[in-house]
DNA sequence: TATTTTTATGCAATCGATTGCATTTTTGTT
DNA sequence: AACAAAAATGCAATCGATTGCATAAAAATA
């Protein structure tokens, strides 16, 4: 089965005996040929089915309508949708979305970025993974001139622009919700500091006890990785070293969920003895039997936000402008069963 | 901030006054290059920092290394994992995945296969959209002679390869395991059989039922869409006609959630009183509080598999074969908490 | 040394579309 | 009708890499 052969300007001009210059000239409407070739080749065109060949235009104009995006893994719920959001955005404009996975490893992250320039992309999304300190690789990009955006997972680099949610007001306000329904002793399972993220959870954290006048036990905060075991672990812990408490903000809802399997386990009643908050908004969370309190992150927004960052980008570019920009989206508390005192 | 220019294969034969085309020959190895050229172009190429443009030579061979893949939504967790199994397998082999939604819609569907073609890509991995019923523009894909691979949601077109799992196997299984536990009458919560999959579910828990002599009945058998209130209106029905049942097989993991919940609102016990399990595995379904029994269906190793079926099937295009290749994946159940009848 | 064979290299076309510059055709003016 | 101005079209190079065919250089043979 061999590839129908295509169509091109060539086949139009030879038709109509005209140049294929002129046959260019007419597909994009230049006012540099007669109303009556225009016509003429449209009509040829779209008889003979004619499709412009975009490799051909890609590799004379330089822009090929793809863009790369680079995230740890595509399969996470989060990551997932904020594709989506890019892919919603900007498919209507022409363009296609071509997905790389770091698997949480610079390295890897570096490799993707390195074949994704290779592949002569119009812009990169990248939400950093969880190894990368160095960031050379990401200058690199930035230094090629290739419009650069972060999302949710960013580094402070000058002349990359970002969309973000604001986590520290994320945090700060699931903490505050917790002191408002009566919860005094607060633990904080949070993640690890180099993700920026996680540094701005702990922060909003600390925030909203010292803006209640809550003193910050360091024996009530801990840093894990973002999974229901951690989580289960981390509460042992707590338990064993008979650390007491009586509220619990996660960093994530995974530990979240752990955390609270734990507390059962040890007889304790979510959330008349213990109200926990988790962070993110992961599916399960609504449809577990007590609905878990957690604040969510709008991620297909942020996606759909940091394509039109993307596109103000390139028109900036050709503007010869540079422009970084840094969006910091609102994250929004779902108010569930897990975190009102009285019981829902 | 303008692109940096980049390096091609004129730059390195100016500075060592021979032809491009020989620099071409030494890249790409030929024996037509003398050793001693040959080591000096690649030091000179790796000097210069040198990179292959990827569009002209995807324009001059017709391969661009770019493969499509068109799901109904990609943050579906199941699509989202196909995709990344899809993505791991071909990465290593220089491919890059583009994404494109369907939105379950098979207008998009068929305009976003149109602008694949347009961008030439080097194959398709499609999962149909409900409402795919005629597939003229799936034809003119396979007629194009573009590498074309179904996964899961596939149409029965002469030519095109398919990666699915036997959902079949998967609902004979299931229904299966709750009579072998001691439930006889088995509801079956479907999905709209336009899908071959739901078909094929319904199928095999009819066969299930069948080969262990327990009539059909109508009454305990609906076609509802995927979805958690779709599950609770179906309960709610069902309780509604007082149609008795001791036990529920649905197609869906979202369907037997809601569905549980309306149980559990009309009192009834679960697994004690009824026995439920579901389809999928999404990932909700092991965190629960009562871990659901339920169908899984290994998404990443079906797109592996899809793609090692696409680099078969390019292999084979070369030596003008045509092949049609159909795996069927075998489900696994995953038996947790809804199904034992004595409780767990 | 002369001639054939082998090996290495270059020329120029090709993949399609675009565009600056030159040329031809048409239109307008006197 | 003659000439200037304007409009329409064509030529050929360009974007990089590849490749069939021709030629040049080196090696092998007589």
């Amino acid at each position: 089965m061999r590839q129908k052969e295509k169509v091109t300007i060539y086949d139009i001009s030879k038709k109509l005996n005209i140049s294929a210059a002129t046959v260019s000239r007419a597909l994009n409407d230049s006012n540099r040929v007669s109303l009556k070739t225009k016509e003429l080749v449209l009509k040829t065109a779209k008889a003979l089915n004619y499709q412009q060949n975009a490799l051909a235009l890609a590799l004379k104009s330089g822009r090929t309508f793809n863009v790369g995006v680079v995230v740890p893994y595509i399969n996470h719920t989060f990551f997932a949708s904020v594709i989506r959001g890019i892919e919603e955005e900007l498919e209507p404009k022409g363009y296609h979305v071509i997905i790389c996975q770091s698997h949480e490893d610079v390295n890897n992250e570096a490799k993707q970025l390195k074949t994704l320039l290779n592949t002569h992309i119009d812009g990169i999304f990248i939400s950093v993974s969880k190894t990368t300190e160095d960031v050379k690789h990401i200058e690199e990009v930035r230094d090629e001139g290739i419009p650069l955006i972060f999302f949710d997972r960013k580094k402070d680099i000058s002349g990359v622009s970002s969309v973000t949610i604001n986590d520290y007001e994320g945090a700060y306000n699931a903490t505050t919700h917790l002191i408002e329904q009566g919860y005094k002793k607060i633990a904080h399972i949070g993640g690890d500091h180099k993700l920026q993220i996680y540094k701005h959870r702990y922060d909003g954290y600390v925030a909203a006890l010292n803006d209640h006048n809550i003193a910050i036990d360091e024996n009530l905060i801990m840093q894990v990785s973002s999974t229901v075991e951690a989580g289960i672990e981390a509460v042992k812990l707590l338990m064993k070293r008979k650390i007491a408490f009586d509220a619990l903000f996660s960093a994530s809802d995974y530990v979240a969920l752990g955390g609270m399997r734990e507390l059962r386990a040890h007889g304790f009643k979510i959330p008349e003895d213990i109200g926990v908050v988790g962070f993110s908004n992961e599916p399960f969370t609504k449809y577990l039997e007590r609905p878990l309190t957690t604040v969510g992150q709008t991620p297909v927004l942020m996606g759909q936000i940091a394509a039109q960052v993307f596109l103000e980008q390139i028109s900036d570019v050709k503007k010869n402008v540079q422009v970084e920009k840094k969006v910091v989206l609102s994250p929004e508390l779902y108010t569930r069963d897990t975190s009102s005192k009285k019981g829902s």
